[in-house]
DNA sequence: GGTCTGACAGCGT
DNA sequence: CACGCTGCCAGAC
């Protein structure tokens, strides 16, 4: 298990399967604290700049933070701007109507 | 060790 | 319906 909420953070963003996405509660939540989105928001950010703007890597796996966006389905922010982020989920086979994502319907 | 920040979420106006 | 303020958690300085 774990030691830091970060390691578990990553984790569960790695384990994150294409064309899908997580919200930053659903990834507290996962991570064990369902208050701490900013948290995550904040580890992700910092990571990636960390990273050297790379994808982090945790156990050999990357880390599509790209993949985590906000509660309400809307892109929400990115380090590299919301606009490239929504650019990567679209690229991921999402659907994305007004910066929002469209998961079904 | 305390203090401020931050890629959010929820409620109120 | 759109915008604003507050509350929350863990991390970094």
């Amino acid at each position: 298990m774990p030691k830091s909420f970060t390691i578990k953070v990553l984790n569960i963003v790695s384990k994150i399967p294409p064309g899908k996405t997580a919200t930053y509660a659903e990834v507290a939540k996962k991570a064990g604290s369902p208050r701490a989105y900013r948290a995550v928001g904040n580890i992700l950010n910092r990571n990636f700049r960390e990273s050297r703007w790379q994808l982090p890597i945790i156990k050999g796996k990357p880390v599509p933070c790209h993949r985590v966006i906000k509660s309400d389905g809307s892109i929400g922010g990115y380090a590299k701007g919301s606009l490239a982020k929504e650019k990567i989920l679209l690229d991921e086979g999402l659907k994305i109507e007004k910066h929002k994502i469209i998961n079904s319907t």
